[in-house]
DNA sequence: TAGATTGTTAATCGATTAACAATC
DNA sequence: TAGATTGTTAATCGATTAACAATC
């Protein structure tokens, strides 16, 4: 499935679970269109790679579209991960409800330092990351989430790896190494912000 | 200029800082292709439009690259921003640098709960949200972060572009509604979360 | 039935890669 | 000079829009 359309489920599934939650049971490629700012043809084309079909004069079904996106993201499938890093951005993650939405639990919290081991959140205790490599194979977590500052990223990553996981979720500026197989997906929040002041700037 | 390419140019800055930093003064086409996965020829006419000439068996010079790509994103203008909504995510935000990567200087925090009204962060106090139209005004304030839960983003939107605001970093889920010329930019965690489930799925 | 909306094909558009002469 | 790397053009690829017959 091309990445462009998976980017476009996301943002469907997310817009879908509201117009449930206000009571509509079906939607038109027309209104998924206006609202992104696309071609109706082309959330038609998107529905179509995803194996939905609708129906003339009423649309999708909206709880049918959700479950065939969820399906298709693997959201359904609970993957556990751990959070290496508690610092400002950790400690906000940590504590958020972020993870349900990829269908990941958050099962364990590392940090090297001394004054924040210990310290519990979401009803996890901050270990040490010295306890990274057994604890995530006694637990079977999947997947990590980066959130160390950069100069400590690839370290990181890297005991990450050793110790079996399959996925990591990167929030440092570096670009991350990583064997084949394993996949990287970064958060680059400055680069939000790069965007934004692009776009603010005043054109000649 | 095109989407993909200032997507890219952002990547490229990050990477030409690490670069330099390690004492390297020019970078070629190839060495920046192979770190991003594209080809050198897409990253030299990316530098083409950028404006910028290579040295043939050199390459191209970092401090001057790193240069025109900071003037072509607008980072080097300091534009004010404001943050709406001080839960978890304000906090770490708050506190961090990021805001500096895009050229924008925190001048204000706001919130409507009285528990955290009042507290410091990074040397602001934490305003109730009442003072929010009359402080921007007064800061020159021309962007804003939306922190709050996505119940309260389009309200809070609302709030921001009545006081003249020119853009916004939204946090938020849901996809906020702007009069023309008001620029919204997404920051969508969750997304990030739904392509790592994605990209971890077992293929069949 | 009439009409709105789908599913599908063709046309357009934009982005990426390949190739190579020019050049330091 | 020789050779590595740029700047540039053409070819390929993928994504988006337009258009319209099919259908409920």
């Amino acid at each position: 499935m091309p990445k462009a359309i998976i980017l476009r489920l996301e943002s469907y599934l997310t817009y879908l679970g509201q117009l449930r939650a206000n009571g509509k049971t079906t939607a038109t490629s027309e209104e998924l269109a206006r609202l992104f700012g696309i071609s109706s043809s082309r959330v038609r084309q998107d529905l179509v790679a995803l194996g939905v079909v609708g129906k003339p004069r009423s649309g999708y079904d909206i709880t049918e579209l959700e479950r065939m996106i969820i399906e298709s993201l693997d959201v359904d499938k609970v993957k556990r991960i751990a959070l290496v890093g508690f610092g400002n951005l950790g400690r906000a993650l940590a504590g958020s409800d972020v993870w349900s939405h990829g269908g990941f639990e958050l099962r364990a919290i590392f940090d090297n330092d001394p004054r924040v081991i210990g310290m519990e959140v979401a009803g996890l205790r901050v270990r040490a990351i010295t306890e990274l490599f057994g604890v995530i194979k006694s637990e079977g977590i999947e997947a990590g989430c980066l959130t160390v500052p950069s100069s400590a990223a690839q370290q990181a990553a890297d005991l990450l790896v050793a110790a079996g996981v399959r996925g990591i979720w990167n929030f440092s500026l570096i670009e991350i190494n990583v064997p084949a197989g394993v996949i990287v997906e970064n958060q680059r929040l400055e680069q939000g912000l790069m965007t934004l002041s692009y776009r603010m700037k005043p054109k000649a």
